[in-house]
DNA sequence: CTTGACCTTCCCATAATGGGAATCCCCATC
DNA sequence: GATGGGGATTCCCATTATGGGAAGGTCAAG
């Protein structure tokens, strides 16, 4: 099947496929005039790395997952390192945002929020270490 | 005062000092020989770029922002708005990474983490739809 | 044989940050 | 005066993942 039909397939955009091409994820056949031929495993694969993105693995996992995911002898305790330790990152840039939320949340309540100039974010922002 | 004594004192690097230039965010005199050379109220700008990057402000509201500042008439109804809005981003961005790393850490849970190779990871990432 | 839908590659842009090269400037020391 | 070291300047490149768009090739139906 070509890209067309492979994006339609798999849920990932025609433009996102080549790119993971170039990234050695995919790598479909080529007809004879150069057009990209993707067979059903490949389209697993697309779905694959569609999954692991929604996840926000990064690609560089999702190249780990994958050669786990196609080797019969891996130890699911490799699959569980990554993804353990990708729910870590995630983890705590999440809780650095919601500190950074919270925070600005408590200057923006203590701000008068009308035509008054004065506003302790500002203030905030403004100190001078 | 130059660009390496304005990065010391303001907590920015000079790279970064440079950049915010190219973004018309503090622009310093320059002397005869082509050096920036940076006032107190820089530092001061600097300083609150600083704040608000910290605060994980894009660029694009920490330009609105310094405006804002520099207004003598401001409305802090202004200010407000725009930290609101950057508050609902934050907390809608640390949701979503929340729920991934509250799924994943679901799936691993239910992972053997040992030399088998069946993993409920794996599985989730490889299901068709 | 044209038209339309598709495909190809290549370049560009995003956001913020940093690395590094080539070149220039200033000041102090020999 | 020459030299050396520490800064400064600009310019290019890379990062991450995604998309827009151009220029040109291919194919099938009419």
């Amino acid at each position: 099947m070509n890209i067309g039909e492979a994006a339609r397939r798999s849920g990932v955009s025609a433009k996102m496929i080549r790119h993971y091409e170039t990234q050695g994820l995919v790598m479909p056949q080529r007809l004879a005039n150069g057009y990209r031929d993707y067979a059903e495993s490949d389209l697993a694969v697309l779905r694959f790395i569609r999954h692991a993105r929604a996840l926000a693995f990064p690609l560089e996992d999702v190249r780990r997952l994958l050669a786990l995911w196609r080797d019969r002898n891996r130890a699911s305790a490799d699959v569980r390192r990554i993804a353990l330790a990708h729910v870590e990152a995630l983890e705590s840039k999440a809780q650095a945002m919601q500190a950074m939320a919270a925070s600005l949340r408590h200057l923006a309540a203590h701000c008068h929020g009308d035509t008054r100039p004065d506003c302790p974010i500002l203030d905030e922002l403004e100190k001078s270490p």
